[in-house]
RNA sequence: GCCGGGGUGGCGGAAUCGGCAGACGCGGCGGACUUAAAAUCCGCGGCCGCGAGGCGUGUGGGUUCGACUCCCACCCCCGGCACCA
């Protein structure tokens, strides 16, 4: 009798000798074909959540998969260590933002190696590591030099819970991304990345395997709108500006009988008459109090107010007034708009409100366009009311209209993207320090790359100010100008930690070079990744934010290729067993380390892989941990109590295990590609079944059973390391199973020799039979009429027509 | 409103270039082993019906010898976007 499966007892001693060994080590330049796998680093905040579990298991039994399979992989591991929850930390609990993170990755480091996963821990990166974020500040630098880093004033999203800006993308329906408090507005001076550069290319998704749904979200997030730039000419005596507006719609601009610009607009100042002044400054005033969430509501009926100046509209010398209105957004296009009344909406409702005129520029076969519209109408059949475009066809209007402002003069073409720039400057403590200097005498100016890195400094007071901590040290501010050495002081902002992921796949190339960021020739041999997992709630964040920096990175000779990740999977998220997201408030929260105590971790992985598809995510039941315990001690028990061993190498039932044998390898490696890995645990289980079933007949052919046994390991070893490791150990078997060579299996053997096939009359059921998967028509048909119930079906009638589908069906019509 | 994804037993889920609906697992029931229990092993398992049989994949139509799968119309759930000119 051999001892029982303990779990508690072998995965500690194997995940010592693994790491003793570095048998996951990925090595540099090897001869193997290289396989770059990588999944999101967490954030340590100091516990290992089930859905980390969810994340990084599978992803690790893909990579097993792949070394197996004969590959060089590279799969590490690291933290994204700067970010607010430290810095929250310090302020609540007086702990040093420092401390609190490395004694949570210390935590963390313990976790993960429980998992068993096979990271190669010599290339750990942590992002608020001086030695990784002297990087970070180089790349800041980069961008700067190429134009790509600039710093302006503009309307910026301000978190008051954070006393932070946010970029566009970190703000979720009108709140913080990280803290839920409702946005602000300001203007303020930061620093931003040109991401917007970029914007045509992040549309094109060339030559990478992404889900549809984040592609999906990346364009809409772009946003990127066809139209024109039309110049009305402001009629204010002195003013000598114009009002330049984007449309997609110039087919329009006759109907244009009003302008309105943005509150925060440069020209409203300017325009605005002194009757007016006192309004329209109560309006911005109003205008800027208002939140996202407030301004956002399309229910929310339109205002807006008058300037007492017009325009010309350059087409037909129309006098149209000026007016403001929130509904329209600075940060969008021009900030300005030509209002259509009669073909859009939103304008209709404005002009109805306020008495603006409402004049149509299309026919339209449905509309009486003589009498007062009821609502815009979008589009119509052939231009009017439009000088000498009358009769113009809708499908010609837009391009006829564009080809004659450009010839004119009053406008041109243009192309106009949602997608801001990316704010990039946050006025917190825990974050790569930006590397500049501002100089009374030279002006804005970047810290040499030799001086790199811009420590971050120690024992600082964190009062939730607005301003960056770093201020309110003069020791560290006050500095000399790198230029001309007179007094200097240091940027206080530190960046958004997005740019510390931005990146990180490079640095894992090369963890530990002092000189650059990595070597050229390491990023030859081992850039881009070659799959990439993560959650999709990154969608346009992080994995929008890498995609710009490769590009850049591109363009400055860094890295070759136009695309960072060339495979992305995003798994689901998995829920309490509840069905409701894991929460400590709920009580639904599931913790690892409590799985692992009961049932181990190989038990653990395999049920989190077994619950559903991998993409769908779903409710983590931890009873039906059951299921995946019995298995494991099945695989146990049919390794080491075989049944007796005899030689029979040509008895059908050999031949039936190696069949069962081959399918297996076969059905295992197709879904092990798919990430399919609960169809693959299915199979597993059926295949153990057979081999139990064997067992239970008293005696098999050596060869096969052993083949079987050693087949089945090793199929199942990426899945569940430590048990596998174990009885192979046992079994005699060369140390490491990890470092064997996946199965192969025969085409013929793996295919089914017999297959049953179904006999339907009129479509239902009637009937079954065993054939050869290609048997002819004929064998089929006479078979099937030999059925008892199929001749009571037939009922003596001849059929009137016969369908055989070989290996599925035969159809009897009558 | 627009764009994705989804709706299948008591539960998680399988099966889609149209071909036995419910693989595999949980829970349930029955049996074996045991003084007993645990563990293990074997069997049953959509619904209605004693049965032959009938009905079943969100709803209603359609195409087809045959539809979870394709087409049309709709309902519900999840995620994303939403005054973007």
């Amino acid at each position: 009798m051999v001892d029982r499966y303990e779990p508690r007892a072998i995965e500690e001693k194997w995940q010592r000798r693994w790491e003793a060994d570095r048998i996951y080590a990925a090595v540099d330049f090897d001869q193997r074909p290289k396989w770059y796998a990588l999944t999101m680093f967490p954030y340590p905040s100091g516990d290992l959540h089930t859905g980390h579990w969810y994340a990084m298991a599978p992803s690790d039994a893909h990579a097993r998969f792949r070394r197996m399979q004969g590959y060089n992989v590279l799969f590490p591991m690291g933290f994204d260590a700067f970010g607010l929850p430290a810095e929250n930390a310090a302020i609540k609990r007086g702990i040093d933002p420092k401390e609190w993170t490395y004694a949570n990755i210390e935590r963390m480091r313990k976790q993960l190696r429980m998992m068993g996963a096979s990271f190669d821990w010599d290339r750990e990166i942590v992002t608020c590591d001086p030695e990784y974020y002297k990087w970070t500040q180089w790349w800041f630098l980069q961008f700067y030099k190429h134009g790509l880093a600039y710093r302006a004033r503009a309307l910026a999203n301000w978190c008051p819970g954070c006393q932070t800006v946010l970029a566009n993308e970190q703000v979720i329906d009108g709140r913080c991304e990280r803290s839920d408090d409702i946005v602000e507005r300001r203007f303020l001076t930061q620093w931003f990345f040109r991401i917007t550069a970029y914007a045509e290319e992040l549309l094109k998704f060339d030559g990478i395997d992404w889900p549809e749904r984040i592609k999906v979200m990346q364009r809409n997030w772009i946003g990127r709108s066809e139209g024109a730039y039309l110049d009305f000419p402001v009629d204010v005596p002195g003013v000598e500006e114009k009002i330049r507006v984007f449309t997609t719609r110039p087919d329009t601009v006759y109907g244009a009988t009003f302008v309105v610009l943005a509150p925060e607009h440069d020209l409203v100042p300017k325009v605005t008459t002194p009757e007016q002044r006192a309004v329209v400054e109560e309006y911005q005033r109003q205008a800027s109090r208002e939140t996202e969430i407030e301004r956002m509501s399309t229910e929310r009926e339109k205002t807006g107010v008058f300037t007492g100046a017009y325009a010309i509209n350059p087409f037909n010398g129309r006098r149209i007034p000026i007016w403001i209105a929130d509904y329209v957004l600075v940060t969008y296009g021009t900030g300005a708009i030509m209002a259509v009344p009669a073909h859009d909406q939103r304008d209709f409702e404005f002009a109805a409100k306020y008495g603006l005129d409402i004049i149509p520029v299309f026919d339209h076969p449905e509309i009486d366009v003589t009498k007062p519209l009821e609502r815009a109408f979008e589009h119509g059949t052939r231009m009017i009311n439009s000088g000498p475009f009358d009769g113009t066809p809708a499908e010609d209007a837009i391009r006829a209209v564009v080809e004659y402002a450009e010839r004119e003069g009053i406008g041109q073409r243009a192309v106009t993207y949602r997608l801001r720039d990316w704010l990039i400057s946050r006025q917190r403590y825990w974050g790569a320090p930006i590397p500049i200097v501002y100089c009374d005498a030279c002006g804005t100016v970047p810290v040499p790359e030799d001086q790199l890195p811009v420590l971050l400094p120690e024992k600082v007071q964190f009062l939730p100010t607005g301003q960056s901590p770093l201020t309110m040290i003069p020791e560290w501010v006050n500095t000399s100008c790198p230029q001309c050495g007179g007094p200097a002081r240091r940027e206080t902002d530190t960046m958004d930690t997005f740019i510390c992921s931005s990146w990180y796949q490079m640095r894992y190339i090369d963890p530990h070079n002092a000189e650059r960021p990595f070597s050229p020739a390491l990023a030859e041999y081992w850039l881009p990744v070659d799959q990439y997992t993560g959650g999709a709630e990154h969608a346009v964040m992080h994995l929008l934010y890498t995609r710009f920096f490769w590009k850049a990175a591109r363009d400055m000779g860094l890295v070759k290729g136009d695309e960072p990740m060339l495979r992305l999977f995003n798994q689901g998220v998995i829920l309490g067993p509840d069905g409701n997201r894991m929460s400590k408030s709920r009580g639904n929260v599931v913790a690892p380390d409590e799985q692992v105590e009961q049932y181990g971790a190989d038990a653990f992985r395999c049920q989190l892989m077994f619950i559903g598809p991998w993409e769908l995510g779903g409710p983590y039941n931890p009873t039906g941990m059951q299921g995946i315990v019995r298995w494991l001690r099945r695989v146990w028990s049919l390794a080491l109590e075989p049944p007796q061993l005899v030689d029979a190498p040509d008895a059908p039932e050999t031949l039936a295990l190696r069949r069962a044998m081959h399918k297996t390898i076969r059905v295992v490696t197709d879904d092990m590609e798919h990430f399919r890995f609960n169809t693959l645990i299915a199979r597993h289980m059926e295949f153990c079944s057979e081999l139990q079933r064997v067992r239970e007949r008293g005696q098999a052919d050596r060869d096969a059973w052993n083949e079987a046994v050693e087949t089945m390991l090793l199929l199942i070893a990426p899945l569940a390391p430590h048990i596998t490791e174990e009885l192979w150990e046992r079994l005699g078997k060369p140390y490491s199973i990890h470092l064997q060579r996946w199965p192969s299996y025969d085409p013929d053997l793996a295919k089914d020799e017999e297959v049953e096939v179904v006999v339907q009359v009129n479509g239902k059921v009637r009937g079954h039979l065993r054939l050869a998967p290609d048997a002819p028509e004929e064998v089929a048909r006479t078979r099937a009429l030999e059925l008892e119930r199929v001749r009571a079906a037939l009922d003596g009638g001849t059929p009137r027509r016969v369908i055989y589908v070989p290996g599925k069906l035969v159809n009897f019509v009558v």
